[in-house]
Formats: C-alpha cells, sequence, structure tokens
DNA sequence: TTCATCTTTGGGAATCAATGTCAAGATAAA
DNA sequence: TTTATCTTGACATTGATTCCCAAAGATGAA
C-alpha cells in the first residue's frame, strides 16, 4: 500500500484543530487512524484497517474503527464508495485530486480516472434543479484492458 | 408506484427468449417478478418486490426475489444501483432511458436527471484506457431544493 | 399423456458488514 | 488532582443477502 508520511502530517493537523473546533477529543485511536488513512492514497475497507492495524500489534475494536470512519466522513476527510461489492471502500480527499472509478466485472480491478466533464455536468444539474451538491461517485463497469484478451 | 402494463407485454416477449436461450426455464415465479419489474418505471428494491407481492398475496419466498433478480440482471434487462442505503436498487432498462441520480443527504430523496456529456466520459475513457464500458452508475450527493429552505 | 431427468423453489439457517449497548477507561477543563 | 463528560472495547444485535436441501415444478423423449 502506498504511503506518503510526509505530506500526511500537514493534513493531520488540519484534522485536529478541525476536530477540537468540532467538539471531537482527541483520542489515540483517532489519531492512529486518521494517520493511516490520510498516508493511504488507495481506496481502503475498514477490513484492510483492521487488518493492517492487528498485523502492526496495535489493537482496535471493529465498531471505533467504524466511528472514526463516520467522523472523518464527517469531517470531510473522507469520500466513501460503493464499488458493488458488499463493502464499502474509503478515500481520503484532502490533498487528492477527485477521480473516478472503473470496476472490471470480470476480474474484480479497481482503476482510477479522471475527467473535467464530470464538473459541467455538477454545473449544469445544480443550475438547473437546484441542488447543492457536495459529492459525487461515478463508477464505469465494464471489462478491463487486461480481461479482454 | 408508476406501471405501463401495455408497453412491458413486448418487453416480456423479448424476456422469455432469452431465458429459454440461455437455458433458464420459464416458472411462474421468474415471469411474476419479471412481469413486476417490467411495469415498474422507478428503482426498487428487493423489500418492494417482496412487500407488493405479500400485499397482492402472492407468495414468494426473499431467496427467489433475490435469485430472479440475479437473472434479470445478467440477462440485461435491469440496472443495479447503490444509493448508499444500506440495500441494493434496481431498475429495468429496455425501453426506458438511462438517467443518472441525485441522493438527498436531508430527506434522502432520490432524483433522476440525465445528461449527454456521460456519454462523451465513455467514449473518452474507453479509447484511452482500452476499455469495455457495459454500464455506469453515476450519483450526486448533497442537499436538495426543498431541503434548501 | 406419462415418465425420467434435471432445474427451481421455499423456508430456515448461515453469513457478513455495520450498528447498538454499556461498563470501564481516557480526556478536558477547573 | 478532581470531576464531569466523552470514548473505547467486547459482545450482542440487526438487516440484507446468500446458502442448503428436500419437495415441487419444468422440459423433452417415448
Amino acid at each position: 500500500m502506498q504511503k506518503d508520511k510526509a505530506g500526511a502530517s500537514r493534513e493531520l493537523q488540519l484534522l485536529k484543530e478541525k476536530m477540537i473546533s468540532s467538539g471531537y477529543r482527541l483520542t489515540n485511536q483517532r489519531i492512529d487512524i486518521a494517520k493511516w488513512a490520510l498516508e493511504t492514497h488507495e481506496h481502503f475497507s475498514v477490513d484492510d484497517l483492521l487488518f493492517s492495524f492487528r498485523k502492526k500489534g496495535t489493537k482496535l475494536s471493529t465498531a471505533t474503527a467504524y466511528r472514526v470512519m463516520q467522523m472523518l466522513l464527517e469531517l470531510g476527510f473522507l469520500i466513501e464508495h460503493d464499488f458493488g461489492k458488499g463493502q464499502k471502500f474509503f478515500e481520503h480527499i484532502i490533498g487528492h485530486p477527485h477521480h473516478e472509478h472503473f470496476i472490471c466485472d470480470n476480474c474484480g480491478g479497481v482503476s482510477e480516472f479522471s475527467s473535467g466533464k464530470i464538473d459541467e455536468i455538477k454545473k449544469d444539474i445544480s443550475k438547473k434543479y437546484n441542488f447543492h451538491i457536495t459529492n459525487h461517485s461515478l463508477c464505469f463497469f465494464g471489462t478491463c484492458d487486461k480481461c479482454k484478451k
């Protein structure tokens, strides 16, 4: 799993401030999980998180993991995806450009891509229907390059 | 729930042929569920389906409902959506133009819209990455017109 | 139509992600 | 440090979905 400890520390500082101003106490679990999430530049599941903590010998309960995900979502540090795999996936968004996903029906692989046209659609729609759009999720499904062969 | 029995019968005929050619036996449950799904021009959950059948006095097991959804997906008569509500939603696509969804975080309401720009993105991406795209799901999240007030 | 075969159904058990509960432990402010 | 309040962890619970298997149904051949 790709890591970037340098960039993550700035974000962590930001998060701590936001936690305090939102009335969240700074606990070891919250900070540890946030660090891990901010260093992880890939989508991950709660299971990935728990497994990683168990592997490095850090105790962490399932409930806490889910609760901290909830907090990070609420504070706008994470975005949640559903790739239709029966399990939610998370991704941090601070300092991480938004992107879309392609899921291969055959091998289950998830690739990322981005397109400026999404923002155009977003603008069109929010104007047309008077929606306030805070987030979006676009997934394409089909067969990937490798599986086509 | 909106219904359209006239248009659905043609689609049903098509489905029956496809079922046979794919080796699926024509059972009452499959046909009844397919009829219902093809007449329903809104997204629905398996729960909606079961409830509707119970209400009209038709027996139907949960397992069968899920199995038939699987079949209809496989045969390309349904598309599956995940609005982040912990439950899958389905929609038939034959003779029903593709559209996207907006989900209000506040009231949970789901609105539909469409945009021609999605197809442009689809073309761009399948060319750029050599993907064969069969399906997509775009959801915008935020606050709807009513809840903004 | 009847039989033989293979498929499908129903209903309950099983699974699995996610949430609720609550006593014990940790944090923040005085 | 002390107190009031928030968090955590362990376990129970929920809720959607899938699995299992005996009974019922569909299909094709005779």
